[in-house]
DNA sequence: ACCGTGATGTTCT
DNA sequence: GAACATCACGGTG
């Protein structure tokens, strides 16, 4: 089943809790790929230093702003993209970053586009699954109730909370333990 | 296996 | 002009 737009309209950490184990599907020109969520992190605006909308309203940050269930994604370091699920109501800038995969379907289009054999390099980190899945910049915006790109609820996992990844620069903010996991899953980033 | 490094473009100061 | 929610590759063991 299709997650609806309340799904999205919770707080942060709880919609980056209850994505773990759905299903995030892309369906292209090219094909359908999709992957079991198990690995998230909530970024939670104006009290998260570590967040993009820490520092308010910007040309990049502004889809924040909308309600949940939309999609933001930038470019990191000049050559990957990083693909999150806008959460909470409008204007409560909060974001859910999608850090890992296990791919389901559409595996030799993954391979394709990612240039890779092997299963665990195809969605294991954000930049690669954004790649894997074909999320360009132009998804910047996209409605996740919609038939392009979309969420389903797929299996129930057991979920554990920890340190975010790469996120020093944040202050006391890194210590907060807003990433989710699937316990012990072979398709996490680290 | 692990570690170090370099690539590359947007955003914000 | 610096920083960046990353990844791939080449070195060494």
């Amino acid at each position: 089943m299709k997650l609806e737009r309340e799904f999205y309209l919770r707080d942060g950490l709880t919609v980056a809790r209850e994505l773990i184990g759905k299903k995030l599907v892309t369906n292209l020109p090219e094909g359908l790929t999709s992957g079991i969520i198990i690995e998230t992190e909530a970024y939670m605006g104006a009290i998260d230093a570590a967040s993009h909308a820490y520092r308010g309203k910007t040309e990049r940050t502004k889809i924040f702003y909308n309600a949940g269930g939309f999609v933001y994604v930038y470019l990191i370091y000049g050559m990957y993209l990083c693909t999150n699920v806008v959460s909470n109501v409008a204007n409560v800038p909060e974001a859910v970053l999608i850090r890992a995969l296990k791919p389901v379907n559409g595996i030799e289009l993954m391979k394709s586009r990612r240039n890779k054999k092997n299963l665990r390099e195809l969605c294991s980190g954000p930049g690669k699954l954004s790649q894997a899945l074909g999320i360009t910049k132009n998804f910047y915006g996209a409605d996740l109730c919609s038939d392009e790109i979309f969420i389903e609820t797929a299996e129930d996992l057991c979920v554990e909370a920890t340190k975010r990844i790469n996120v020093e620069y944040a202050g006391e903010a890194a210590n907060y333990l807003w990433r989710f996991v699937a316990k012990d899953n072979n398709f996490l980033s680290v």
